[in-house]
RNA sequence: GCGCCUGUAGCUCAGCAGGACAGAGCAACUGCCUUCUAAGCAGUAGGUUGGGGGUUCGAGUCCCUCCAGGCGCGCCA
C-alpha cells in the first residue's frame, strides 16, 4: 500500500533511468524511534548508489512527487537520506475500520493464490516416544503450515513413517526379547536394541493378550507380528502425543508402501533409464555427483538390500510428481548432510531443485536446574515431549519454541521455565486477550453494543497510546508477509509480544467503559481489533487464546 | 581434516531485505491494586554485538581469517 505510493512517486519523480532499475521491492519500515515518524524508507539512499546521485536530491524529488495529503500528515527528508512519513489520524481510523470489517481479508494478503505446497515434518521413527527435539520440529512445522495456509496456499501436512527397515525390526526384536523374559524362556537381547520402559510395556501387553503362545518361537518365526505390533503401537502413541500437542497431519506416508507398491523400484528404474544409476562393486549407485553432491550414493547394497536412501529417493520423487509447486522438509540439523543428495534426486527427476526447501531445526538442549539431561533413545534414557508438555504446559512449550529462530540451538531448562511460568511471555500475550474479553463481558452486562461498522466514529482515539496501537494493528500484514517470505513464524511471536506491550499500558492508563459514549465505543472497537489480531497471530502459532485467565 | 549452524546485557533470546542512538523477557533495584483481571503498569541500572582485518556513504547483518561451542561427513538407519 505505502510501498505502491512510493513506487509511483519514484516513477513520476523524473528519475528517468529508473525503469531499468527493476525495483521489485521497496523497503518500508517502522523507525526504531517513534519520534522519527510512523514509517520510513531508505530508498533514496539505496537509489543514490545506483543512480550516482546525491541521496538528498533523490529524496527531494521523491517527496515532491508524493501527493497524498489524505494519507500523509507529513513527508520529510531526514538523517542520511531517509524519507519519513507521518500518517493522518483519519487514515489510521479508516484502516482500522477496514481491519475490523474485512478481518482475514485484511490480515491475510493472498500471496499464495492457491498454489500447492507440501510440508513434511516430524517424521520421527516409530521406535519410541517423541522427545523434545521432535516437539520443536512439530511446533515449527505446524506454524509454518498455518502461515502458508493463511497466505492463501493450499497446504498439505505430511508425516513420513519409517516403518520399513532395520530400526522397526530392532524395536520388534527388543519387544520380543522382553516378552521371552516374561515367559521365562532365555533370549538374548539384541545388540543395539531399544531399552526404554515402553518396550517392556509392549511386551507385557502382548503377554497379557497372548500368554505364552510365542514362548517357543524364535524371532524369525514371529518377527512380522512383533514388529507390526510394536511400531503400530508406537505410531499411535506418536499420533496421540502430537494431537495433544495440537499438531495434526493430513497424510501419513508409509515407507513400507513405497516398497510394496513398487514405487521404490520404479523410481530407481527411471533414474537408471536416464543414466543416473550404475553398478559398481556389486552395488547399485546413484550418480549424485552429477548434480552437485560430493560423492555418489549407494542405493542397493551388495547384499541386495535397499539403503535408506533408496526409499528416500522414491519418496521425494513421488512427492514432487504429485504436482506440488513447492516442497518443504523440516529436518533436524543433524541431517543437514543429506540435503545435497536429495536436491540431486529432485534435479535428476527433472524438476527445479528450488522447489525443495529444507528448514533445519537445531537441537534442543534439555536442562534441569542448569544441568543437562542426558538423552539416549537407544538406552531408553530421555525425557519425552509428553512429559515436558504435562509438566510445563503446551502453550508455554510451543511459545518457547517459536520465540527462537529455528537455526539456533535452544536451551530448555525445565526448572527455569516452570519458575518463570507465572511471568512467562506467553501469558503476557494471552492476558491481553483475556482482559479484552473481560471488558467485553462487562460491556454486555451493561447492554453496550459490541458490533461496529465502517461508520463508527473513531476520532476520539487521539492519545499517543491509542495511535500507536492502531499503527501496530494495521501493520500486522507487513509482519505476516515477512514471516511467510522467510518461513519464520517467530516473527509473529515477537509481534504479538509487542502488540500486547502496547495494549497493557493503554489498558492501565485509560478506561474503556464508563467514558463518554462515542469515546467508549471507539475504545471498544480498538479493543475488538486488538482481540482479532491477537487471535489471528496466536492461531498461527498454535497457541490458545483463553477467554479467562 | 572437510562441510553446516551458532557466538549480541548476569541468564534466555530478538534485531525484520545493508540503514537512524543495538532491543525484549527473566534476574536486580524504586514506586503503583476501594475504579473494566496486578499473569498488569510506571521507573532505574545493565553492551568494545567472541577477536582481528576488509567491502560500503553506512556492518550485529556481507566477505576473509582466527578463537569457542554444537552437529554432520558409511554398501548405518
Amino acid at each position: 500500500m505505502i510501498a505502491d505510493i512510493l513506487l509511483k512517486a519514484i516513477a513520476s519523480a523524473a528519475l528517468t533511468d529508473l525503469a531499468e532499475l527493476n525495483l521489485d521491492f521497496i523497503e518500508v519500515e517502522t523507525p526504531k524511534h517513534e519520534a522519527l515518524g510512523d514509517i520510513s524508507t531508505p530508498v533514496a539512499m539505496q537509489l543514490a548508489k545506483r543512480l550516482r546521485k546525491n541521496p538528498f536530491s533523490i529524496a527531494d524529488a521523491i517527496i515532491a512527487a508524493i501527493h497524498a495529503p489524505e494519507i500523509f500528515a507529513s513527508v520529510e527528508k531526514a538523517g542520511a537520506g531517509f524519507i519519513n512519513f507521518r500518517l493522518q489520524p483519519s487514515y489510521l481510523y479508516e484502516e482500522l475500520r477496514k481491519l475490523y470489517t474485512e478481518r482475514s481479508r485484511y490480515l491475510r494478503p493472498n500471496v499464495g493464490k492457491g498454489r500447492n505446497i507440501q510440508i513434511e515434518f516430524v517424521s520421527a521413527n516409530p521406535t519410541g516416544p517423541l522427545h523434545l527435539g521432535h516437539g520443536r520440529g512439530a511446533a515449527l512445522g505446524a506454524a509454518v503450515a498455518n502461515l502458508f495456509s493463511a497466505a492463501g496456499y493450499s497446504v498439505e501436512r505430511e508425516f513420513y513413517v519409517n516403518d520399513a527397515g532395520r530400526q522397526v525390526k530392532l524395536l520388534g526384536e527388543s519387544v520380543f526379547a522382553r516378552y521371552k523374559q516374561l515367559t521365562n524362556t532365555p533370549c538374548d537381547f539384541p545388540a543395539n536394541g531399544y531399552h526404554g520402559d515402553y518396550v517392556d510395556v509392549l511386551a507385557r501387553e502382548i503377554h497379557a493378550a497372548y500368554k505364552d503362545k510365542f514362548s517357543v518361537a524364535g524371532f524369525g518365526d514371529v518377527s512380522e507380528f512383533f514388529i507390526d505390533y510394536a511400531y503400530k503401537a508406537m505410531l499411535s502413541e506418536i499420533k496421540k502425543d502430537l494431537s495433544d500437542f495440537g499438531v495434526e497431519f493430513d497424510r501419513w506416508q508409509s515407507e513400507r508402501e513405497l516398497f510394496s507398491d513398487g514405487t521404490v523400484m520404479k523410481a530407481i528404474e527411471q533414474l537408471r533409464d536416464k543414466g543416473y544409476v550404475y553398478e559398481e562393486d556389486s552395488a547399485v549407485w546413484f550418480k549424485a555427483t552429477a548434480f552437485g553432491d560430493e560423492k555418489d550414493r549407494v542405493v542397493i547394497k551388495s547384499d541386495g538390500q535397499y539403503t535408506y536412501f533408496a526409499s528416500d529417493i522414491a519418496y521425494h520423487v513421488l512427492k514432487i510428481n504429485r504436482g506440488f509447486d513447492e516442497l518443504i522438509n523440516i529436518w533436524g540439523a543433524d541431517h543437514h548432510g543429506y540435503i545435497p543428495r536429495i536436491r540431486a534426486v529432485i534435479k535428476a527427476a527433472g524438476h527445479d531443485e528450488n522447489k525443495l526447501t529444507v528448514l533445519l531445526v537445531q537441537m534442543v538442549m534439555l536442562l534441569r536446574g542448569g544441568v543437562p539431561v542426558q538423552m539416549s533413545k537407544r538406552a531408553g534414557e530421555f525425557v519425552t515431549l509428553k512429559e515436558v508438555v504435562s509438566e510445563v504446559g503446551r502453550d508455554i512449550t510451543r511459545f518457547i519454541f517459536l520465540t527462537r529462530r529455528p537455526d539456533s540451538q535452544l536451551e530448555f531448562d525445565m526448572e527455569t521455565v516452570k519458575k518463570e511460568s507465572s511471568e512467562n511471555p506467553v501469558f503476557y500475550v494471552q492476558y491481553a486477550y483475556a482482559r479484552i474479553n473481560s471488558v467485553f463481558t462487562k460491556a454486555k452486562e451493561r447492554q453496550i453494543p459490541l458490533s461496529f461498522d465502517g461508520g463508527t466514529d473513531l476520532s476520539g482515539l487521539a492519545t499517543p497510546e491509542e495511535l500507536q496501537l492502531i499503527k501496530k494493528l494495521i501493520f500486522y500484514p507487513m509482519t505476516f508477509l515477512n514471516a511467510v517470505r522467510t518461513r519464520e513464524p517467530h516473527r509473529i511471536t515477537f509481534y504479538l509480544q509487542e502488540l500486547a506491550g502496547l495494549f497493557h499500558p493503554f489498558y492501565n492508563k485509560y478506561r474503556i467503559l464508563g467514558e463518554e459514549n462515542s469515546l467508549s465505543r471507539a475504545r471498544l472497537m480498538l479493543c475488538a481489533c486488538v482481540k482479532i489480531v491477537l487471535e489471528e497471530g496466536l492461531g498461527i502459532l498454535g497457541v490458545s487464546a483463553p477467554d479467562k485467565m
